[in-house]
DNA sequence: CGCAGAATTGAATATTTTCAAGTGGTGTGG
DNA sequence: CCACACCACTTGAAAATATTCAATTCTGCG
């Protein structure tokens, strides 16, 4: 159990990969290219079980965007001990997929949609995640940055905000100093997020 | 198990995600959006496990690049039973982190790299996987055409066509036909690759 | 209240896309 | 075995989207 304070990260040393489970706080999974050119991965909320990758092509850290509290485990030594009990495993399974599934859809996002589309795709998610609901609007505090969503978005802190103003512009999404956000008219953003005609999603939750 | 002849898809229906093994083959794993706009999310040859999601935002489909065979479950069965046995369950971890690390790399260069970059992780990334050594270099053939790659890579296929066209005059790689490369300068690729400076990459394989 | 960093806005630039035309490989039929 | 035709690929020029650079405004905090 390892506590991290804002901006503090856990950098992966050589050797195995971990798992992390947040039992407190928010973080992002950055990719570090080189200094000025990072990537998030993704962010992670209060409950989230994740794998941060060995160092490879790339160096991997967990940066919290608030107080956070961490439980890591080297992943080889977790996994011996887990292989006799199914139950942990398949738990583990299925975290691992709920991953790829939101890596792919990044994958999507990132290799097929514009900027509007990402921010809208961007704002449902967040939506979806940490949501609350409020005189029958969903709404929510965005706990990181502009340049944290720009990073996660393959785009310029200058295209986010420029996209912002514009779904703001368009009574799309209110919002309040600058992390607050409000869903005005949630139906406009699915329409502007690009998602497939011969969709099947259940929205709900 | 079933047959796939060149380009014949299996389209996932609604329902449950399922898990797939290659026997034979090669294959793509593409993301719908809308007509004339696709992702490919993964390439998979023989010998590889993977998943297909569950119809989402979008619609799955694995699609042969050439004749194939496919050995399919549809996962929650096949899991529910699986839990009984840790060897296969902690296989298919295996794999899933494996299919998570490859869609992490896949965010990273769709999201922060150049067209130049992407097409040398794309050379770079096929040469680990299917190439064989040849008077002393890496070459390969593609088993996939010029679209399938500018689908892969988020680009267009001029543009894929015309980086091929750089690397080829600068003499990094060497092609013949149209589906043949030669890897002559893998050390240029790998610094056009963009990878992080400090890395840790083990190369060989 | 004022300051410092974050965010926004604007204009110029760059990379990639789009549209259009041309080339060449691959496979077929003579 | 060669000629031909089709389709994949390549190449070029114009257009679009996003980035870069620069200046300004806002906001949260001391």
């Amino acid at each position: 159990m390892s506590s991290l304070t804002r901006n503090a990260s856990f950098e992966v040393s050589e050797g195995d990969h971990q798992i992390i489970y947040v039992a407190c706080g928010v973080t992002k999974l950055v990719a570090h290219m080189s200094d000025s050119r990072d990537q998030v991965l993704a962010f992670h909320f209060v409950g989230d079980i994740f794998t941060v990758p060995a160092p490879d092509n790339y160096v991997y850290s967990v940066i919290a965007l608030r107080e956070a509290r961490l439980v890591t485990f080297p992943s080889d030594d977790y996994l011996t001990e887990a292989t006799t009990e199914p139950g942990i495993l398949r738990h583990l399974l299925d975290n691992t997929i709920l991953s790829l599934r939101r890596s792919r859809e990044k994958v999507i996002a990132l290799g097929s949609k514009t900027a509007a589309e990402r921010l809208a795709v961007f704002l449902l998610n967040m939506a979806e995640r940490i949501g609350t609901e409020r005189d029958g609007l969903c709404a929510f505090d965005l706990p990181m940055s502009r340049r944290d969503i720009s990073e996660s978005l393959g785009l310029t802190i200058e295209t986010v905000s420029r996209q912002l103003t514009k779904l703001r512009d368009d009574g799309v999404i209110e919002t309040i100093g600058r992390s607050k956000v409000i869903l005005r008219r949630p139906e406009l953003l699915r329409e502007r997020a690009g998602y497939s005609t011969r969709s099947c999603a259940i929205s709900s939750s």
